[in-house]
DNA sequence: ATAATTAAAGGTAATTTTGTCCTTAATTAT
DNA sequence: ATAATTAAGGACAAAATTACCTTTAATTAT
């Protein structure tokens, strides 16, 4: 479904809006640890998160590290996906064609369509506080542990 | 959604379905022509879907090439997925996590679990022919012509 | 039998994705 | 000021995916 950045995106913002706030920020290493991820390749992707402070914010230095805003908790999932370059996944056609369209449909584009209206609901409704309380309520888990 | 391999046999299947029978065969140039996709590749996935015969049939020599029996038409799309080895798609986590787990669920599961069955029901209850048809009869696209 | 045709099979190459490492810049604490 | 800490940024490396090419095997037509 998605690429492995994307799905460190997801998981990694989930659980700085668990943990974090501006006076209590999480380093790369805490995050890493804590989704499953490789440290490295997650910070280029917590880099992509942070650019223009669009999703995440970060600050360098000692007890510097990564937080999010009270604010930016109210953006959808969506936004997180924007912002790692995967949001195109809702405009794609199943068989691959270079336009999904309505014009020039393939031969599962109007089955597919409900489906992947759904889909874009999912992501468009949820709000990344939304589901990191809902993460935290219910005991969900963001990684692999046994 | 799916890989390119996936998607190219999604749409040679369905070509070979619309266009073959066992007294007419389709060449690898004819197929991977008619769904726009590179021959070379296209034909390490037609090997795939030809394997114990279990999807499409392959003949070599003059007046050779691809076609499917009657029986294989009655096939769901599934049938595809796993002879290209993307079956997993609906075993997979949205997340991520290396298990979808009831019981160690992520965040995102119980929301994403009844587009995973409209998605697996999608590809289990279509058969080759009725989508092969289907494109036939509504004149719906498997490649990128204009 | 021979030549022509076509897929099968294997190796290789290009590209993309994923992942690592090292240096630099910013911030803080001393 | 200096040293320590932490993310940013860039170069690099590994792995997977996508794509190509050449040889071989099977089949058919002559
Ligand atoms: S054209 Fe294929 S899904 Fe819309
Ligand atoms: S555990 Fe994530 S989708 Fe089921």
């Amino acid at each position: 479904m998605f690429s492995k950045a994307t799905e460190y995106a997801l998981r990694a913002t989930i659980y700085i809006a668990q943990k974090s706030s501006i006076t209590h920020k999480l380093s790369l290493a805490e995050i890493a640890a804590a989704i499953d991820s490789p440290p490295s390749f997650t910070a280029k992707i917590l880099q992509l998160l942070t650019k223009d402070n669009c999703v995440i914010n970060s600050v360098r230095g000692p007890n510097g590290g990564f937080y999010i805003t009270e604010k930016s908790k109210l953006l959808p999932l969506k936004n997180i996906l924007e912002a790692v370059n995967e949001n195109d996944l809702f405009d794609k056609c199943i068989l691959g064609l270079k336009k999904c369209s309505e014009t020039k449909p393939c031969p599962l584009h109007f089955q597919y369509k409900p489906i992947k209206q759904e889909l874009i609901h999912l992501f468009q409704t949820n709000t990344i506080q939304e589901i990191s309380e809902k993460a935290d309520n219910e005991y969900l888990f963001i990684n692999n542990s046994i």
